[in-house]
DNA sequence: TGGCCATGTCAACACTTGTTGGCCTACAGT
DNA sequence: ACTGTAGGCCAACAAGTGTTGACATGGCCA
Protein backbone atom coordinates (compact mmCIF):
# COMPACT_ATOMS: atom_id res chain seq x y z
CA UNK A 1 0.00 0.00 0.00
CA UNK A 2 1.26 3.38 -0.77
CA UNK A 3 -0.10 5.53 1.55
CA UNK A 4 -1.60 4.73 5.57
CA UNK A 5 -5.23 5.71 5.42
CA UNK A 6 -4.02 8.34 8.42
CA UNK A 7 -1.39 10.08 5.63
CA UNK A 8 -4.57 10.52 3.11
CA UNK A 9 -7.01 11.89 6.01
CA UNK A 10 -4.48 14.32 7.36
CA UNK A 11 -3.84 15.18 3.73
CA UNK A 12 -7.41 15.74 2.92
CA UNK A 13 -8.13 17.43 6.23
CA UNK A 14 -4.98 20.47 5.09
CA UNK A 15 -6.76 20.84 2.21
CA UNK A 16 -10.27 21.30 3.40
CA UNK A 17 -8.94 24.05 5.43
CA UNK A 18 -7.32 25.34 2.64
CA UNK A 19 -10.43 25.41 0.85
CA UNK A 20 -12.97 26.11 3.21
CA UNK A 21 -10.44 29.21 4.35
CA UNK A 22 -10.71 30.38 0.58
CA UNK A 23 -13.81 30.13 -0.47
CA UNK A 24 -16.12 29.43 2.35
CA UNK A 25 -18.40 26.35 3.23
CA UNK A 26 -20.77 26.54 -0.54
CA UNK A 27 -17.95 27.26 -2.86
CA UNK A 28 -15.65 25.09 -1.23
CA UNK A 29 -16.44 22.01 -2.83
CA UNK A 30 -15.75 17.79 -2.05
CA UNK A 31 -14.57 17.79 -5.70
CA UNK A 32 -12.23 20.30 -5.47
CA UNK A 33 -10.69 19.27 -2.31
CA UNK A 34 -10.37 15.67 -3.56
CA UNK A 35 -8.52 17.03 -6.50
CA UNK A 36 -5.87 19.08 -4.57
CA UNK A 37 -4.94 15.84 -2.56
CA UNK A 38 -4.97 13.98 -6.23
CA UNK A 39 -7.68 11.22 -5.04
CA UNK A 40 -11.27 10.72 -5.42
CA UNK A 41 -14.01 12.48 -4.04
CA UNK A 42 -15.31 8.74 -2.96
CA UNK A 43 -12.38 8.91 -0.53
CA UNK A 44 -13.09 12.43 0.85
CA UNK A 45 -17.15 10.73 1.76
CA UNK A 46 -14.90 7.35 3.08
CA UNK A 47 -13.09 8.77 5.85
CA UNK A 48 -15.23 11.84 6.74
CA UNK A 49 -18.58 10.20 6.65
CA UNK A 50 -20.46 14.13 4.52
CA UNK A 51 -18.94 17.39 3.88
CA UNK A 52 -20.65 18.58 6.79
CA UNK A 53 -18.52 16.08 9.67
CA UNK A 54 -15.35 17.30 7.30
CA UNK A 55 -16.13 20.55 8.23
CA UNK A 56 -16.44 20.09 11.93
CA UNK A 57 -12.66 18.29 11.64
CA UNK A 58 -11.67 21.36 9.57
CA UNK A 59 -12.71 23.79 11.91
CA UNK A 60 -11.82 22.35 15.22
CA UNK A 61 -9.40 23.62 17.34
CA UNK A 62 -7.80 25.07 20.10
CA UNK A 63 -7.24 28.35 20.74
CA UNK A 64 -4.13 27.36 23.84
CA UNK A 65 -4.52 31.11 25.11
CA UNK A 66 -1.96 31.95 27.38
CA UNK A 67 -2.31 32.99 30.74
CA UNK A 68 -3.05 36.96 30.45
CA UNK A 69 -3.90 38.11 33.99
CA UNK A 70 -0.66 37.03 34.98
CA UNK A 71 0.54 40.14 33.38
CA UNK A 72 1.38 43.36 34.19
CA UNK A 73 -2.46 45.39 33.35
CA UNK A 74 -0.49 47.65 31.33
CA UNK A 75 0.89 44.95 29.30
CA UNK A 76 -2.57 42.97 28.63
CA UNK A 77 -3.53 44.89 25.84
CA UNK A 78 -0.81 44.55 23.87
CA UNK A 79 -0.03 40.98 24.84
CA UNK A 80 -3.53 40.35 23.36
CA UNK A 81 -3.23 41.84 20.20
CA UNK A 82 0.04 40.48 19.21
CA UNK A 83 -1.38 37.14 20.45
CA UNK A 84 -4.12 37.21 18.64
CA UNK A 85 -2.27 38.32 15.50
CA UNK A 86 0.69 35.39 15.94
CA UNK A 87 -3.03 33.03 15.93
CA UNK A 88 -4.56 34.22 12.79
CA UNK A 89 -1.67 33.56 10.62
CA UNK A 90 -0.47 30.21 12.50
CA UNK A 91 -3.51 28.44 12.88
CA UNK A 92 -5.92 28.06 9.10
CA UNK A 93 -8.70 26.92 11.15
CA UNK A 94 -9.31 30.52 12.27
CA UNK A 95 -9.83 31.70 8.73
CA UNK A 96 -11.91 28.89 8.13
CA UNK A 97 -14.36 29.83 10.96
CA UNK A 98 -14.43 33.80 10.45
CA UNK A 99 -15.02 33.31 6.42
CA UNK A 100 -17.30 30.58 6.57
CA UNK A 101 -19.13 31.81 10.08
CA UNK A 102 -20.20 34.78 7.86
CA UNK A 103 -22.66 32.38 6.01
CA UNK A 104 -22.69 29.24 7.72
CA UNK A 105 -24.98 29.53 11.17
CA UNK A 106 -23.42 25.80 12.96
CA UNK A 107 -19.52 27.89 12.40
CA UNK A 108 -21.13 31.16 13.52
CA UNK A 109 -22.47 29.47 16.15
CA UNK A 110 -18.76 27.59 16.78
CA UNK A 111 -17.58 31.42 17.21
CA UNK A 112 -19.78 32.73 19.48
CA UNK A 113 -18.75 29.48 21.64
CA UNK A 114 -14.65 30.34 21.36
CA UNK A 115 -15.36 33.95 22.27
CA UNK A 116 -17.65 33.22 25.14
CA UNK A 117 -15.41 30.37 26.74
CA UNK A 118 -11.69 32.07 25.42
CA UNK A 119 -12.43 35.94 25.75
CA UNK A 120 -15.34 36.09 28.47
CA UNK A 121 -13.37 34.63 31.53
CA UNK A 122 -10.36 37.37 30.12
CA UNK A 123 -12.47 40.04 30.71
CA UNK A 124 -14.05 38.68 33.89
CA UNK A 125 -10.59 38.31 35.87
CA UNK A 126 -9.56 41.85 34.44
CA UNK A 127 -12.30 43.90 34.21
CA UNK A 128 -13.11 46.26 37.59
CA UNK A 129 -16.93 45.62 37.23
CA UNK A 130 -17.86 42.01 37.09
CA UNK A 131 -20.75 43.07 35.74
CA UNK A 132 -19.69 44.63 32.48
CA UNK A 133 -17.35 41.58 31.48
CA UNK A 134 -19.69 40.10 28.48
CA UNK A 135 -20.19 43.69 27.15
CA UNK A 136 -16.31 44.52 27.58
CA UNK A 137 -15.61 41.01 25.74
CA UNK A 138 -17.61 41.59 23.09
CA UNK A 139 -16.19 44.99 22.65
CA UNK A 140 -13.03 43.33 22.35
CA UNK A 141 -14.08 40.87 20.01
CA UNK A 142 -15.31 43.31 17.88
CA UNK A 143 -12.17 45.08 17.19
CA UNK A 144 -9.89 41.85 17.16
CA UNK A 145 -12.47 40.07 14.36
CA UNK A 146 -12.62 43.84 12.38
CA UNK A 147 -9.21 43.56 12.63
CA UNK A 148 -8.72 40.24 11.03
CA UNK A 149 -11.81 40.82 8.43
CA UNK A 150 -10.19 43.93 7.28
CA UNK A 151 -6.66 42.51 6.84
CA UNK A 152 -7.07 38.79 6.02
CA UNK A 153 -10.63 38.52 4.25
CA UNK A 154 -11.70 41.79 2.88
CA UNK A 155 -8.00 42.95 2.02
CA UNK A 156 -8.00 46.81 2.92
CA UNK A 157 -4.84 47.79 1.57
CA UNK A 158 -3.68 49.65 4.18
CA UNK A 159 -4.64 47.19 7.09
CA UNK A 160 -2.61 45.01 5.24
CA UNK A 161 0.28 47.04 4.83
CA UNK A 162 0.86 47.68 8.66
CA UNK A 163 3.24 45.67 10.70
CA UNK A 164 2.32 43.80 13.00
CA UNK A 165 4.38 46.20 15.88
CA UNK A 166 2.23 49.29 14.51
CA UNK A 167 -0.93 47.00 15.03
CA UNK A 168 0.39 46.03 18.40
CA UNK A 169 0.96 50.08 19.20
CA UNK A 170 -2.72 51.08 17.67
CA UNK A 171 -5.02 48.30 18.97
CA UNK A 172 -3.04 47.56 22.37
CA UNK A 173 -4.43 50.89 23.99
CA UNK A 174 -8.31 50.17 22.68
CA UNK A 175 -8.44 46.60 23.80
CA UNK A 176 -6.61 47.72 27.36
CA UNK A 177 -9.34 50.47 27.21
CA UNK A 178 -11.99 48.22 26.83
CA UNK A 179 -11.13 45.43 28.94
CA UNK A 180 -9.59 47.20 32.03
CA UNK A 181 -10.36 51.31 31.87
CA UNK B 1 -51.66 45.13 -16.76
CA UNK B 2 -51.77 44.36 -13.67
CA UNK B 3 -48.05 45.68 -12.50
CA UNK B 4 -45.96 47.97 -14.46
CA UNK B 5 -42.57 46.56 -15.25
CA UNK B 6 -40.75 49.24 -12.52
CA UNK B 7 -43.00 47.87 -9.99
CA UNK B 8 -42.15 44.17 -10.26
CA UNK B 9 -38.16 45.10 -11.25
CA UNK B 10 -38.59 47.16 -7.55
CA UNK B 11 -39.79 44.13 -6.23
CA UNK B 12 -37.32 41.80 -7.07
CA UNK B 13 -34.14 43.88 -6.13
CA UNK B 14 -35.84 44.13 -2.83
CA UNK B 15 -36.43 40.39 -2.44
CA UNK B 16 -32.75 40.10 -4.03
CA UNK B 17 -31.41 42.23 -0.94
CA UNK B 18 -32.90 40.60 1.73
CA UNK B 19 -31.52 37.14 0.43
CA UNK B 20 -28.29 37.95 -0.42
CA UNK B 21 -27.85 40.04 3.21
CA UNK B 22 -29.53 37.22 4.70
CA UNK B 23 -27.50 33.87 3.01
CA UNK B 24 -24.58 35.32 1.11
CA UNK B 25 -24.19 35.43 -2.85
CA UNK B 26 -24.04 31.58 -3.50
CA UNK B 27 -26.88 30.73 -1.05
CA UNK B 28 -29.78 33.08 -2.49
CA UNK B 29 -30.43 31.40 -5.49
CA UNK B 30 -32.69 33.14 -8.32
CA UNK B 31 -35.33 30.71 -7.95
CA UNK B 32 -35.76 31.67 -3.90
CA UNK B 33 -35.95 35.46 -4.45
CA UNK B 34 -38.40 35.27 -7.72
CA UNK B 35 -40.75 32.48 -4.90
CA UNK B 36 -39.94 35.66 -2.44
CA UNK B 37 -41.63 38.03 -4.98
CA UNK B 38 -44.35 35.21 -6.18
CA UNK B 39 -43.29 35.18 -9.84
CA UNK B 40 -41.45 32.69 -12.24
CA UNK B 41 -37.33 32.78 -11.94
CA UNK B 42 -37.80 33.91 -15.72
CA UNK B 43 -38.67 36.79 -15.13
CA UNK B 44 -35.76 37.98 -12.91
CA UNK B 45 -33.61 37.06 -15.61
CA UNK B 46 -35.62 39.21 -18.63
CA UNK B 47 -35.34 42.23 -15.95
CA UNK B 48 -32.29 42.04 -14.71
CA UNK B 49 -30.23 39.51 -17.04
CA UNK B 50 -27.89 37.39 -14.75
CA UNK B 51 -27.23 36.43 -11.24
CA UNK B 52 -24.10 38.70 -11.29
CA UNK B 53 -25.55 41.83 -12.44
CA UNK B 54 -28.52 40.91 -10.16
CA UNK B 55 -26.58 41.13 -7.19
CA UNK B 56 -24.71 44.08 -8.36
CA UNK B 57 -27.91 45.92 -8.82
CA UNK B 58 -28.48 45.06 -5.57
CA UNK B 59 -25.62 45.96 -4.21
CA UNK B 60 -25.51 49.34 -5.62
CA UNK B 61 -26.06 52.25 -3.44
CA UNK B 62 -24.69 55.99 -2.22
CA UNK B 63 -23.63 56.18 1.30
CA UNK B 64 -25.02 59.94 1.35
CA UNK B 65 -21.76 60.35 4.40
CA UNK B 66 -23.00 63.50 6.38
CA UNK B 67 -20.66 66.82 6.42
CA UNK B 68 -18.04 65.42 8.94
CA UNK B 69 -15.64 67.96 9.00
CA UNK B 70 -17.65 70.61 10.15
CA UNK B 71 -18.47 69.52 13.03
CA UNK B 72 -16.02 70.39 16.38
CA UNK B 73 -13.43 67.48 16.05
CA UNK B 74 -14.27 66.53 19.81
CA UNK B 75 -17.75 65.12 18.42
CA UNK B 76 -16.31 63.49 14.83
CA UNK B 77 -15.86 59.99 17.00
CA UNK B 78 -19.93 59.95 18.25
CA UNK B 79 -21.15 61.21 15.27
CA UNK B 80 -19.55 59.04 13.06
CA UNK B 81 -20.39 55.99 14.71
CA UNK B 82 -23.88 57.32 15.16
CA UNK B 83 -24.03 58.11 11.55
CA UNK B 84 -23.00 54.40 10.64
CA UNK B 85 -25.41 52.72 13.10
CA UNK B 86 -28.15 54.42 11.58
CA UNK B 87 -27.06 52.99 7.78
CA UNK B 88 -26.14 49.38 8.81
CA UNK B 89 -30.41 49.51 10.31
CA UNK B 90 -31.62 51.57 7.32
CA UNK B 91 -29.47 50.33 4.14
CA UNK B 92 -29.95 46.48 3.54
CA UNK B 93 -27.17 47.26 0.76
CA UNK B 94 -24.27 47.67 3.32
CA UNK B 95 -25.48 43.95 5.23
CA UNK B 96 -25.22 42.70 1.49
CA UNK B 97 -21.98 43.70 0.69
CA UNK B 98 -20.79 42.62 4.10
CA UNK B 99 -21.90 39.14 4.29
CA UNK B 100 -21.32 38.52 0.22
CA UNK B 101 -17.54 40.39 0.49
CA UNK B 102 -16.33 37.81 2.59
CA UNK B 103 -16.91 35.02 -0.42
CA UNK B 104 -17.11 36.98 -3.50
CA UNK B 105 -14.22 38.76 -4.66
CA UNK B 106 -16.31 41.61 -6.30
CA UNK B 107 -18.42 42.40 -3.23
CA UNK B 108 -15.14 42.59 -1.84
CA UNK B 109 -13.53 44.88 -4.30
CA UNK B 110 -16.60 47.29 -3.86
CA UNK B 111 -16.23 47.22 -0.13
CA UNK B 112 -12.47 48.14 -0.88
CA UNK B 113 -13.81 51.16 -3.01
CA UNK B 114 -16.31 52.18 -0.62
CA UNK B 115 -13.98 52.87 2.54
CA UNK B 116 -11.19 54.24 -0.31
CA UNK B 117 -13.51 56.76 -1.30
CA UNK B 118 -15.80 57.28 1.64
CA UNK B 119 -13.89 57.01 4.59
CA UNK B 120 -10.04 58.13 3.09
CA UNK B 121 -11.25 61.93 2.36
CA UNK B 122 -12.62 62.49 5.90
CA UNK B 123 -9.59 61.00 7.37
CA UNK B 124 -7.48 62.75 5.11
CA UNK B 125 -9.36 66.41 6.04
CA UNK B 126 -9.06 65.58 9.89
CA UNK B 127 -6.07 63.93 10.59
CA UNK B 128 -2.97 65.60 11.60
CA UNK B 129 -0.50 64.15 9.33
CA UNK B 130 -1.60 63.94 6.27
CA UNK B 131 0.63 61.05 4.99
CA UNK B 132 -0.96 58.52 8.29
CA UNK B 133 -4.19 59.37 6.71
CA UNK B 134 -4.97 55.90 4.55
CA UNK B 135 -3.61 54.07 7.76
CA UNK B 136 -5.89 55.91 10.23
CA UNK B 137 -8.81 55.89 7.90
CA UNK B 138 -8.29 51.46 7.92
CA UNK B 139 -8.37 51.53 11.35
CA UNK B 140 -11.26 53.33 11.54
CA UNK B 141 -12.84 50.98 9.13
CA UNK B 142 -11.13 47.39 11.17
CA UNK B 143 -13.65 49.08 14.08
CA UNK B 144 -16.83 49.85 12.82
CA UNK B 145 -16.83 46.84 10.09
CA UNK B 146 -16.09 44.96 13.37
CA UNK B 147 -19.06 46.13 15.20
CA UNK B 148 -21.10 45.28 12.37
CA UNK B 149 -19.88 41.77 12.00
CA UNK B 150 -20.44 40.97 15.66
CA UNK B 151 -23.75 42.45 16.15
CA UNK B 152 -25.67 41.80 12.49
CA UNK B 153 -23.84 39.20 10.87
CA UNK B 154 -21.92 36.38 13.85
CA UNK B 155 -24.73 38.04 16.72
CA UNK B 156 -22.49 37.90 19.48
CA UNK B 157 -24.89 38.08 22.30
CA UNK B 158 -23.48 40.59 24.38
CA UNK B 159 -22.90 42.94 21.05
CA UNK B 160 -26.13 42.23 20.06
CA UNK B 161 -27.70 44.13 23.47
CA UNK B 162 -26.23 46.60 23.65
CA UNK B 163 -27.77 50.09 22.59
CA UNK B 164 -26.83 52.52 20.41
CA UNK B 165 -26.29 54.80 23.17
CA UNK B 166 -23.45 52.67 24.64
CA UNK B 167 -22.14 51.48 21.66
CA UNK B 168 -21.39 55.31 20.74
CA UNK B 169 -20.02 55.78 24.18
CA UNK B 170 -17.52 52.79 23.76
CA UNK B 171 -16.47 52.92 20.27
CA UNK B 172 -16.95 57.58 19.83
CA UNK B 173 -13.31 57.49 21.26
CA UNK B 174 -11.86 54.92 19.78
CA UNK B 175 -12.69 56.29 16.09
CA UNK B 176 -11.87 59.34 17.75
CA UNK B 177 -8.11 58.01 18.06
CA UNK B 178 -7.60 56.35 15.25
CA UNK B 179 -8.87 59.63 13.26
CA UNK B 180 -7.40 62.10 14.75
CA UNK B 181 -5.10 62.03 17.60
C1' DT C 1 -63.70 44.26 -33.08
C1' DG C 2 -59.09 43.25 -34.02
C1' DG C 3 -54.42 43.29 -33.40
C1' DC C 4 -50.18 44.32 -30.58
C1' DC C 5 -47.10 44.54 -27.14
C1' DA C 6 -45.86 44.30 -22.35
C1' DT C 7 -46.12 41.08 -18.66
C1' DG C 8 -45.87 36.66 -17.25
C1' DT C 9 -45.75 31.22 -17.23
C1' DC C 10 -43.97 26.56 -18.47
C1' DA C 11 -40.92 23.09 -19.56
C1' DA C 12 -36.67 21.99 -20.55
C1' DC C 13 -31.49 22.56 -21.17
C1' DA C 14 -26.77 21.78 -19.52
C1' DC C 15 -24.19 21.69 -15.59
C1' DT C 16 -22.58 21.11 -10.82
C1' DT C 17 -23.22 19.35 -6.32
C1' DG C 18 -23.09 15.71 -2.47
C1' DT C 19 -23.42 10.99 -2.13
C1' DT C 20 -23.51 5.85 -3.06
C1' DG C 21 -22.30 1.10 -4.31
C1' DG C 22 -19.65 -1.90 -6.92
C1' DC C 23 -15.21 -3.00 -8.68
C1' DC C 24 -10.22 -3.12 -8.91
C1' DT C 25 -5.39 -3.70 -7.18
C1' DA C 26 -1.43 -4.40 -4.63
C1' DC C 27 0.50 -5.83 -0.61
C1' DA C 28 0.63 -8.91 4.17
C1' DG C 29 0.37 -13.12 6.31
C1' DT C 30 -0.07 -17.88 5.87
C1' DA D 1 1.03 -19.56 -4.48
C1' DC D 2 -3.37 -18.10 -2.30
C1' DT D 3 -6.24 -15.28 -0.15
C1' DG D 4 -7.94 -11.42 2.68
C1' DT D 5 -8.14 -6.83 3.14
C1' DA D 6 -6.97 -1.95 3.23
C1' DG D 7 -6.67 1.68 0.05
C1' DG D 8 -8.43 3.60 -4.02
C1' DC D 9 -11.15 4.31 -8.54
C1' DC D 10 -15.21 4.56 -11.53
C1' DA D 11 -19.77 5.37 -13.00
C1' DA D 12 -23.88 6.71 -11.74
C1' DC D 13 -27.72 8.76 -8.95
C1' DA D 14 -30.99 12.43 -7.39
C1' DA D 15 -31.31 17.00 -6.40
C1' DG D 16 -30.60 21.70 -7.26
C1' DT D 17 -28.49 25.53 -10.03
C1' DG D 18 -28.50 29.44 -13.67
C1' DT D 19 -30.36 30.10 -17.99
C1' DT D 20 -33.14 29.83 -22.37
C1' DG D 21 -36.83 29.73 -25.70
C1' DA D 22 -41.52 28.91 -26.86
C1' DC D 23 -45.96 29.83 -25.50
C1' DA D 24 -49.95 32.16 -23.03
C1' DT D 25 -52.86 36.40 -21.64
C1' DG D 26 -54.78 40.57 -20.61
C1' DG D 27 -55.32 45.36 -21.33
C1' DC D 28 -54.52 49.48 -24.57
C1' DC D 29 -54.96 51.80 -29.09
C1' DA D 30 -56.66 51.69 -33.80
Amino acid sequence: MRRTSEDTKAAILAAARERFAADGYEKATIRAIAADVGIDPAMVMRYFGNKEKLFAAAAHFDLHFPDLPSLAPEEVGHAMVRHFLALWETNEALQVLLRTGVTNEAAAERMREIFATQLGPVAARLCPDPSSAPVRAGLAASQILGMALTRYILRLPPVVAMTHDEIVAWLGPTIHRYLID
